[in-house]
DNA sequence: CATAAACATTTTATGCTTGAAATATCTGAC
DNA sequence: GTCAGATATTTCAAGCATAAAATGTTTATG
């Protein structure tokens, strides 16, 4: 592997193979390519069939999988988005009878928030369309290659900076 | 293969293949999980490092591209985002002074905008760093592996809908 | 030349996103 | 019990994103 050998600078920007750096920058940019690809798709096919939004589903899918509900925090933290944007996203929701809150017993900091019956209904036409697109969208994925394509994004994603290690 | 028995639906939100389809669905949750986490890396990085945005980034990189600048119409095809978006980021590196609007001859409607001097160089202090950073967070992806993963985002990306064909 | 259509850009309304400050409540140390 | 710190949520300010409407300019057609 590599030999360790002259690489005394501050390291501040600087890049241990830049053939390889290069390589990797075009990559990302691939990744996101795509990626901003397939969202803008779903982004276009909720407004059209379903009058709503990603970020919208996004969380009547977490809430889909726990009957009974999530507190704020806990659908932010699921969600992996600030806890203000949580708050006006299920404002939204509420209104729109999808959500509701339910104050927490013993605590009356905290709230947790369940779908209703109807939103439990929508998001279920809603889930089985949004599959239906990104399998099309992905279907140039066969099988065979998934598994290492998943292996190496979980890789990506997972890869925590140096400082912390 | 299939058997093409007894798909009889009007097809609105069936899926060829179950199985596969649930498979690249969890790839796609993968593929946006790695694409937001190096955004959030990079998003942190950008305001810490250089109190900026990745937009803001994203408009100096096309125009470090090109000499003689682009038109606003131009820089919102090439980032793929709405005119009026790019308005507002323009705007505000224009204020800053990193950008000049220059006019069109014999076109009063259309606007040129281009990198002043410091806005070039503060781009190239950027540009360097950026690149050291996506190479440290995509470093578990390896020289070998680049290439399968690219043509298969690229497939994704060029992927159009069937309507289109 | 008039004027309709096309074009380039900006403005507007709405929603998502963040980080930070504010508000309210709870818990534990004393 | 008091009160400092922790916890849960909301509010706020700023910026990014879109689609659609508005504004101004150019071009082509009659």
């Amino acid at each position: 592997m590599s030999d360790h050998r002259a690489i005394q600078s501050d390291q501040l920007d600087a890049v241990s193979d830049p053939a390889a750096s290069k390589a990797r920058l075009r990559l990302w940019l691939k990744l996101l390519k795509a990626t901003k690809h397939v969202e803008g798709e779903l982004r276009e096919s909720f407004r059209t069939d379903f009058d709503t939004t990603l970020p919208r589903f996004d969380v009547m899918a977490a809430l889909d999988r726990v009957e009974a509900g999530l507190k704020m925090s806990e659908l932010s933290s699921v969600l992996r988005v600030s806890n203000g944007n949580v708050t006006g996203i299920v404002d939204r929701l509420v209104d729109d009878g999808v959500l509701v809150r339910v104050p927490v017993d013993h605590d009356r900091r905290a709230t947790t928030v369940r779908l209703t019956r109807a939103g439990k209904e929508q998001f279920a036409a809603m889930a089985a369309k949004h599959e239906a697109w990104i399998d099309e969208m992905l279907g140039a994925v066969d099988a065979s290659e998934i598994q290492a394509m998943s292996d190496q994004l979980e890789r990506i994603a997972s890869k925590r900076n140096k400082k912390d290690t």
